[in-house]
DNA sequence: CAAGCTTATTGTTTTTTTTACACCAAACCC
DNA sequence: GGGTTTGGTGTAAAAAAAACAATAAGCTTG
């Protein structure tokens, strides 16, 4: 290791905890490392910054190459640095969350040889390096996020149900506390809910239904983010 | 400056904003710059990371180099990587922020040539690099953080009044909106604000009361911290 | 096509929290 | 002892949050 360690200093890189949302859990997408250290385990995608790119762009960049998609959610969390984290040098890693409509997110683009898929967040194994930290850090800094700014339709499609966006919010705040038994997590209220999410007034009622469903269709509604914007001009600030 | 940007290629630092509280206004520790670049501008202390040293014990570090006190508050708030923030090469920087008591802060040890100042976080004029931007989030993140955590305690005495304790919050959570004229930044309600933070029985009545005032004089008060992580373990979240 | 199944939709009451608001008390100063 | 200054207190109205259950709409099945 000594001639990597001369050579290999110290450097930074960004790491992205990429959440999605497949109408039950919320997921991450981890990749499966095929080179050492940790060949094998389960990582969240990053990479080393590159000395002319700015952290930001370094994210997206990393978030792209896996997926494709550009101009999504993306927002720094914290760094990194502990000395061991990294055992071939010094590295400290920025690490970012972003947020993707699962949908799309196909298959893993032919530039990345790597497996990637998704994980349930209250599923998630043992991770390389220290990115179960990193992912924890990251979620929580979403549960926080999501009842202070309008994120979660980052997650949901275009068109969505009440009863999807509530499962969406259940999925991200109700956590699995007491490991089995009567939990007090008894899920959110669902005339409440949608009390105070049309209160909001930033969904529009598109006056279409659900199809195909096996049972009374729903209404489908869409997030109005110019109304959104307008209102914070205002100085409105959003709280679920 | 290639010489010294071809030496000079990337490193990392911490930089520390910290907040001190004089009884009327929210301050920021700066110190004067006496060599280059940004040679006699005010900036945030800071350091390079030494190769062996975590993050937060570098951020330990130069707090304790100006100050010389430890095991105060300190959080780290995010990284600031853009590729030009540095004029003599690539260097991120890790920002925090840390919590003291003004009084605990008497001149600057020995240690350090610099002249450091106290500032008014509402009259810091331009800084070096991009530190007004990092106050600017060490500052958001602290108004957040002082309602949902009991931290404001780190900038009062051990003994304080409620008088005392409500300008911290005013000083820290009002912001100086319209230039001037007739602005909504009443201020906090005094019977609301006593009876909200008594409610939370964090507060020990010392039965002790100032001395020296020229008026009647306030009861003390000492925040219950053991009280408190009682009640964090039992769920309990402070809010304000 | 009727009965049954499944999910969608809706309003009221109670409780809790937040806001608004004004007067007397205690110490010092002169 | 009267004036000045800051400390300390309670109540009522308004707003927000929480608790709670019956009917509606579409599909499936017999």
């Amino acid at each position: 290791m000594s001639e990597v360690e001369s050579f290999f200093k110290s450097a930074f890189s960004v790491d992205n905890v990429i959440f999605g949302f497949d109408g039950g859990d919320l997921k991450v997408l981890l990749i499966q490392r095929g080179a050492a250290p940790y060949k094998g385990k389960w990582a969240l995608p990053g990479d080393l910054v590159y000395p002319n790119e700015d952290l930001d762009t370094a994210a997206e960049r990393v978030l792209e190459q896996l997926t494709g998609l550009r101009g999504v959610y993306l927002e720094q969390v914290k760094a990194f640095g502990a000395v061991d984290r990294h055992p071939l040098g010094r590295v400290i890693t920025i690490a970012y969350f972003s947020l993707i409509k699962i949908s799309d997110y196909t298959v893993t683009p032919a530039s990345f040889a790597q497996s990637a898929k998704w994980h349930a967040v209250n599923k998630v194994v043992e991770l390389a390096f220290d990115h179960n930290e990193i992912l924890d850090s990251c979620l929580r800094r979403l549960r926080r996020k999501v009842r202070m700014t309008p994120i979660g339709f980052e997650l949901l499609p275009p068109k969505f149900t009440l009863t999807e966006l509530q499962h969406l919010y259940e999925a991200i705040l109700i956590q699995p506390k007491d490991k089995k038994g009567k939990n007090g997590n008894k899920g959110i209220d669902k005339r409440n809910f949608r009390k105070k999410i049309l209160s909001t007034n930033l969904l529009h009622d598109l006056n279409e239904v659900q199809e195909g469903v096996a049972h009374r269709p729903a209404k489908l509604y869409q997030f109005d983010r110019s109304k959104y914007e307008q209102l914070v001009a205002e100085g409105y600030s959003f709280d679920i």
